[in-house]
DNA sequence: CTAAATTAGTTTCATATGTAACTAATTGAT
DNA sequence: ATCAATTAGTTACATATGAAACTAATTTAG
């Protein structure tokens, strides 16, 4: 007689919680693998160096917005990108604070041949759905998002 | 002032991997926050504990079974519980090299406060869902679990 | 039986990440 | 014009995390 429950168990692998954690930390690390090995990149600086050659004479902080990286994160990756050679900084003439980024000719060269090759890898992992199941994914994840909302109360 | 181009920019904010992590993160910070703020757990505690809960007697490699957390966590989230008084560790009988876990009267009380919390937690995320919709949303994980899960090639 | 291989779990070390403190430049209020 | 407040970006510090080395117990091969 180990026990009588009052109430439902719980069942963590039927955790709608957990189990998007679990599939989002495995769908991340499985691309930020393949990022590491194929480019030597590491997520962010790879999300920093698409935006740049996006949107050339960038600035972190717009980086940060268009990525949602908080700005340590951003300084972080533009450093390695200049360090290895892909992004150079120049100064901004009408704001002394802001830097503009741009990617050097072999940054654009990995953005140009590397990296569209990086973003077809990664719709391989969303392919296995319809674009009617993805779809259909979003609007699921737009209402839980809503409901997850920071400004929603808590109970 | 200065304006971005007008050519197409990276649509991170649509790519899935993204949302999804975006998403989970969101719904992840909210709930650990309550583990936090009312038990002072973590996250990895607390999992370890609902299985636990849910199976007295569980060895710490089980619990990483049960919870896709790796052994170095599970160690760590158990020692953190017994420091905490929640857990106590019992040499199992047939095997020298494994404990066996339970859950301590204070850890019981814990477990039994904190699982309806959890769950009203993730009845509010699911209740902005209809039924058929949360069943959808389930298939559609499956597959992208599926698809991203290590055993697949790539290519 | 005994030595090699395996397994459970812990510790160590190196790296990643977030928060806060900080520097330097700009803006705004008076 | 001056000084407080704000903003861009970096650095420092504290904590989290993962890989690999490690200890101890068990299993397996011969």
């Amino acid at each position: 007689m180990p026990d009588t429950p009052s109430r439902p168990p719980l069942r963590l692998r039927e955790f709608l919680p957990y189990r998007l954690s679990v599939l989002s930390n495995t769908i991340s690390r499985r691309i930020a693998e393949i990022y590491d090995r194929e480019f030597g990149l590491t997520i962010w600086q790879w999300r920093a160096m698409a935006v740049t050659g996006d949107t050339p004479g960038i600035s972190a902080t717009e980086i940060g917005q268009r990525t949602a990286m908080d700005k340590v994160a951003v300084s972080r990756a533009v450093a390695g990108l200049i360090e290895l050679g892909y992004l150079e900084r120049k100064a901004s003439e009408d704001d002394g604070r802001r830097s503009k980024l741009y990617l050097t000719r072999t940054g654009q060269s990995v953005y140009e041949e590397i990296v569209p090759m990086a973003m077809s890898e990664e719709k391989l992992l969303t392919d296995v759905l319809s674009a009617s199941e993805r779809a259909e994914l979003e609007r699921l994840m737009e209402k839980l998002a809503g409901a997850a909302s920071p400004e929603r109360p808590l109970w």
